[in-house]
RNA sequence: GCGCCCGUAGCUUAGCUGGUAGAGCAGGGGACUCUUAAUCCCAAGGUCGAAGGUUCGAAUCCUUCCGGGCGCACCA
């Protein structure tokens, strides 16, 4: 785009000129002006600047009222404050999220540059040259020589003190929360530092990573709701993938004897503190293993991922530390649902109207209609987990809540699942995987039975995956962990749209631009 | 999807049981050559989220809608 064109002259870029308000048709007056004068308000580039993190970092040492000799840098940022003195100028100057004050007199740059610099605004763009030194009053400060401005900013940034609290406008105009609450930036950069080490960690042991289909012709993998699209060209239906798993699968079939996969899953469900409509899934399967092996991988991945992240494999939950060094406790679900709810998955199975009479003694809120399934799912989720404060392996599901999971060799009610509960949440979803297509086939055809009953997020059956099962797929261990609910934990953060750059929220509908 | 709460200037906000909006910062003009929430003086900026209703009179009370937040439900 042409930077040289006035934005109210760009198709729909600016409001209406009748409704422009006044600091932007001042704004687009100066750029007027400087225009008048031959200087650029949008300049291309500003070469040979040092971070001022780095000159601040350098010059360190300086102590108060020193100049440092052969300080000549140059440096760029945007102006985040400004206070003035007749014939002198402090800016504070922000590069990325770092701060480093300058200042400039008339004396040094001459009236029409001094001039022009006390016009500069908050919220522009500037770069300087000068050598650095220490002010009176202790700070670092960069003495300007000469300077130029890069990039005019038209709208005004929000109030300097208080900052930008109307969490519509933060998380709307993430650019704008970037620069009025740095901290945002931080944990944002921390996430993105968590997702690194992850892929590292796992790569160290081997792993493969690979990128299977978003745009799947069958969404499974987990149960849950998928957003539908469409293919004009092959005139088909296609579904944003709910989970990578059965891909994932296919590729043990193929060969890959360690793969992974880190990316957006997509469900078309509720947004909640603890959901948003895409959200990143780590998926790991591991062949020729059971899921011990993973229960080993994941309580010294996780710790080590803290350390990195945070420094600290102990981390703060609410009032509690929590302490993530291996090893976990291993508790099956029958005995957490029987040591918190004096109920056993066996009793629950034989009397699920009993089940629901105890479940409701604990106020959780059990319809008529709940399967087993679905009453030992409310029972962990409300009863147990909150209960559950340091890492915990809840292990051996019943079969009928994992439809992908392989029975226990000593009981066909339950599979071989297990999920990792820290300070009440679940961390992570994993299980040996059932390899047998005979047996996968009639669990798919138990969820179809489930779908015709009314369950929309029962699995569909998949025919090309149980294909490539019956080309034999090795024993093998998998398992996912939400990437955005793991930064949360590490990051302390109550809310998911805390560890996401771009929340899911309802359309902005912009009158301005409609008209 | 249901319940509760919120929406006043670009930002942060005051505004009592109804009498038609007040400030700080930012922005504009002026003073000030080491300040840092700089300071001081002046002026400007609001269809009080939108539309209806009650009333002599509505930012304030009622209804509906829009947007957001928080619970609950569904899920990771």
């Amino acid at each position: 785009m042409d930077p040289s064109v006035p934005s109210e002259e760009r198709d729909g870029g600016g409001p209406p000129a009748d409704r422009q308000p006044d600091w932007e048709s001042e704004r687009l007056a100066e750029i007027e002006r400087l225009r008048k004068e031959r200087i650029e308000p949008y300049a291309r580039s500003f070469p040979g600047r040092t971070p001022l993190a780095e000159i601040a970092r350098t010059y360190a040492h300086l102590t108060t009222d020193q100049k440092a000799e052969d300080s000549h840098c140059r440096a760029a940022g945007r102006v985040m404050s400004r206070r003035e003195h007749g014939k002198a100028v402090f800016l504070t100057l922000r590069d990325g999220w770092d701060d480093l004050q300058i200042y400039a007199n008339i004396d040094t740059l001459g009236e029409t540059s001094f001039a022009r610099l006390k016009a500069v605004n908050v919220g522009d763009i500037i770069g300087c040259e000068g050598h650095v030194f220490r002010t009176r009053r202790g700070e670092l400060t960069i003495f300007v020589e000469s300077w130029t401005i890069l990039t005019k900013s038209l709208r005004p940034l929000p109030e300097k003190w208080h900052g930008l609290h109307d969490r519509e406008t933060r998380y709307r105009q993430r650019y704008v929360d970037l620069i009025a609450n740095p901290e945002v930036a931080r944990r944002l950069l921390d996430r993105g530092r968590l997702v690194t080490s992850m892929r590292r960690y796992l790569e160290d042991l081997g792993f493969v990573e690979v990128e299977t289909p978003i745009l799947q012709p069958l969404p499974g993998g987990a149960l849950a709701r998928p957003f539908v699209t469409h293919h004009n060209a092959l005139d088909t239906d296609l579904y944003l993938r709910i989970a990578p798993e059965l891909y994932l699968k296919r590729l043990l079939v193929g060969g890959f004897d360690r793969v992974f996969e880190i990316g957006k899953n997509f469900r078309n469900e509720g947004i909640s503190l603890v959901h948003n409509p895409e959200f990143t899934m780590m998926e790991l399967y591991w062949a020729y293993v059971d899921y011990n092996a993973i229960m080993e991988l994941v309580e010294n991945m996780i710790p080590a991922l803290a350390q990195e992240v945070t420094g600290s494999a102990q981390i703060v939950a609410g009032e509690h530390t929590i302490d993530l060094r291996a090893p976990w406790p291993r508790r099956t679900v029958d005995s957490l649902l029987h040591a918190n709810l004096g109920l056993s998955l066996a009793a629950m199975r034989a009397d699920p109207r009993a089940a629901k009479e105890v479940l409701r003694e604990h106020r959780i809120d059990v319809e008529n209609r709940d399967t087993f399934a679905m009453l030992v799912d409310k029972a962990l989720k409300h009863v147990v987990w909150p209960a559950v404060v340091q890492p915990t392996f809840a292990i051996d599901y019943p079969v009928e809540l994992s439809p992908l999971a392989k029975c226990s060799p000593d009981d066909p009610l339950l599979v071989e699942r297990f999920q990792a509960i820290i300070a009440g949440r679940e961390i992570c979803n994993a299980f040996s995987e059932l390899n047998d297509p005979g047996d996968q086939r009639r669990r798919f055809e138990e969820q179809a039975r489930n779908k015709e009953a009314g369950d929309e997020e029962a699995h569909v059956l998949d025919e090309d995956f149980l294909r490539a099962l019956e080309y034999g797929m090795p024993p093998a261990g998998g398992l996912g962990i939400g990437v955005d609910r793991l930064a949360m934990l590490f990051l302390g953060v109550e809310s998911i749209r805390d560890v996401i750059l771009f929340p899911q929220l309802r359309p902005e509908r912009r009158q301005a631009a409609e008209d």
